[in-house]
DNA sequence: CAGATATGTCAGTTATGTTGACATAAATTG
DNA sequence: CAATTTATGTCAACATAACTGACATATCTG
């Protein structure tokens, strides 16, 4: 197979394409946020799988957490996934004692989730090492490049009102009873 | 559920409170991370869904366009997959002709992958969407806020050596190679 | 009471990953 | 040259986490 063929022409024509110079795309910030953002996730991976939990866990013990008394219609559309999904993540959480149900106070359909102690722990020791590596990745920024960075990750995110639980301006609401 | 907005600054506190993290555990980063690639990577996900693609075929289309001539080895090297994982998604990209193999040319065990033009154009397609999301992100940020997005993103990718392609030291070898 | 809502559940499907075992061709090394 | 290693492919079985669709139940609301 001569793979001489191409000529030094043809060769810089596929590289500029292929960088997408013509229509100046970022592709430096595609991959960077690619690869930050699978190694940022690596981190609870590796503590969930002792666990015998995934990402899907991870997620709901975290917003739970953030969240106590979450209903489930909310959590659903923080995480925009469907309730067939949640349930099998939701019911071995349950089971194993991270989170526990009690009926809504005022709507008694709702089934409002709380973490319990060990749930909380778990949240945390999650949390723990991704905090760690935000940490470590803005020292030697200053505090309005630091800004700079929430700022840039917030006009990241869509705005039209699905998945963001501060997004909302539906106020939290009291935590009824205590758990575990 | 009414979805207009109260500040993230308070929610941010509520949610906080609600924690009791006095462990200084930087919740706001990593959901904005969560909700960010969340939204940065659904722009893509709705072209790839008209192909009968995923995500998967977006990555391998992308690195392959990114560097033409790429070894399968070094495929895998920067997705972290197995070959098996591999397998079945490069052979439908090649299949339906977005990519195509040649026989290495030093070492004629290799099957070199490069970007037909279709492949290109899907690429492309697939970049812009994303790239347009940065490129707003970014506005509002001066040159050395949005240098320290950058640093901050490099600061989040483990530096163990494994994925990413610029970031092992090893010069990319360029071997361009016919296409289309 | 009639309907809407919040949640749960059963059943089947898809996308993407995994491990393990084995095959083949080509390069490298003794 | 023979033996081994390397690059790749492939078959098979399986796991996870998502999906759709359908239906059940309890509860709230008009």
């Amino acid at each position: 197979m001569s793979r001489d063929s191409a000529t030094k022409a043809e060769a810089a024509d596929r590289l500029e394409s292929a960088l997408g110079d013509g229509e100046g795309i970022n592709f430096e910030l595609i991959e960077l946020l690619f690869f930050a953002y699978r190694d940022f996730i690596s981190d609870p991976d590796a503590i969930l799988e002792t666990k015998g939990f995934g990402r899907a866990h991870h997620r709901v013990v975290h917003f739970v957490n953030r969240e106590p008394g979450l209903t489930v219609a909310a959590l659903l559309d923080t995480l925009m996934i469907t309730k067939q999904s949640l349930a099998r993540v939701l019911k071995q959480l349950i089971d194993s004692g991270y989170i526990h149900q009690v009926a809504g106070p005022e709507d008694r359909r709702q089934r409002r989730l709380y973490p319990t102690r060990k749930g909380r722990e778990l949240a945390l020791a999650l949390a723990r090492p991704q905090s760690r590596r935000i940490a470590r990745a803005l020292t030697g920024l200053g505090p309005g490049e630091q800004a700079a960075v929430t700022e840039f990750l917030n006009g990241m995110i869509n705005r039209d009102g699905g998945g963001v639980p501060g997004g909302s301006g539906v106020p939290l609401e009291e935590r009824p009873g205590d758990n575990t």
